[in-house]
DNA sequence: TCAAAAGTGTTGTGTAAGCGACAAAATTTG
DNA sequence: CAAATTTTGTCGCTTACACAACACTTTTGA
């Protein structure tokens, strides 16, 4: 939870930066970007950018977590009750993620596995410990395991990804439900 | 000539307004149309508004100018020698400011009617008097001719434009070369 | 290999724009 | 018609951004 500003003036210029850099990152990889590249492009003075963001690496570490949270919006909410189905739509969000960011950056795509993999824990987590209000170690197998079993799944499934989301689903509500 | 400045704050500025009135423009009628309205839409401050025009009436003098400006840089360049075939094309232009205004305002076309007169032959005029060299009362005889020609021909000609255009040119090249 | 060029991060100063408040039109409404 | 509401310009104050200059590090290429 940053500062957040309301001045319309800040909410454009870091819309302007971001926009410049999806669009950059498109092309070329990230370690070739500079910021002179990105305020010369978002025609932003390179001052200002340094107003909105240390370095680089904290703007691509916003936009990846702003793309993630994008993804996993159209996947559920957080005011979901927990539950299996839920579970599932978590586990195919992570998917959709790491396709979306595939496609969207061709290019620099490996050097970013282990942020995304970094960011996606870290809001699963959240998420879980929210909903089984402050759990904090089931939390942490629950998105460690979901992540876990996607990476695992990535590395040379053949099974669909909607079975085996259910097949991770079951397991992990198994674990949360040991009673059943 | 306005200042014209370079700071890339005020040309964005500038722009969000001319977009944001744009818009506004396609739905409703100009004198529906509030500052207000236009500062909203733009995200911009009401107060910035009044630093860029004087009113709203300034604001649509000036979209008027870049519109017709526009369109008459796809018929033709300041650069060129004065010809038939120039003479020509300029007409033409002034059929599509017409057309294209019509199209994108639909609501308040004929409100507008009178300032585009105004503003064509104006920059016609400055057109030909760059290309005569400075002989006034030419051009304004050439820009008011041409301009009459085209409002005679919008009420009610039955001749396509390119033809009514040759035509025109024709009778206008005649009176800048009465020796031929 | 080393000089030129390009990029980084920071600072001070000036300016564009945000914000709230204001009185004075202009519009709407009962 | 008058009261209520909206819109209009304007002003003083604050903030975000532009710009130029700086020392510094990294990249480039002759």
């Amino acid at each position: 939870m940053t500062t957040q500003t309301t001045d319309p003036r800040a909410i454009r210029t870091r819309q302007l930066i971001i926009d410049a850099f999806n669009q950059l990152i498109k092309m070329k990889n990230f370690d070739q970007i500079s910021v002179k590249d990105i305020t010369e492009l978002a025609t932003i003075n390179r001052a200002t950018f340094y107003a909105h963001f240390v370095d680089k690496y904290e703007l691509l570490d916003s936009v990846l977590t702003e793309q993630t949270g994008a993804v996993m919006k159209t996947y559920f909410t957080c005011q979901e009750q927990l539950s299996k189905d839920l579970m599932k739509r978590m586990f195919l969000s992570i998917v959709e993620i790491h396709e979306s960011m595939n496609t969207h950056c061709r290019r620099g795509y490996n050097t970013f596995t282990q942020m995304i993999e970094e960011k996606v824990k870290g809001q699963l987590e959240r998420i879980f410990a929210n909903l089984l209000h402050g759990q904090k170690l089931d939390a942490i197998v629950l998105s460690w395991g979901m992540y876990g079993a996607y990476a695992d799944w990535d590395i040379g499934s053949t099974v669909r990804a909607e079975d085996y989301a259910q097949e991770v689903a079951e397991k992990l509500w198994a674990f949360v439900q040991p009673s059943a």
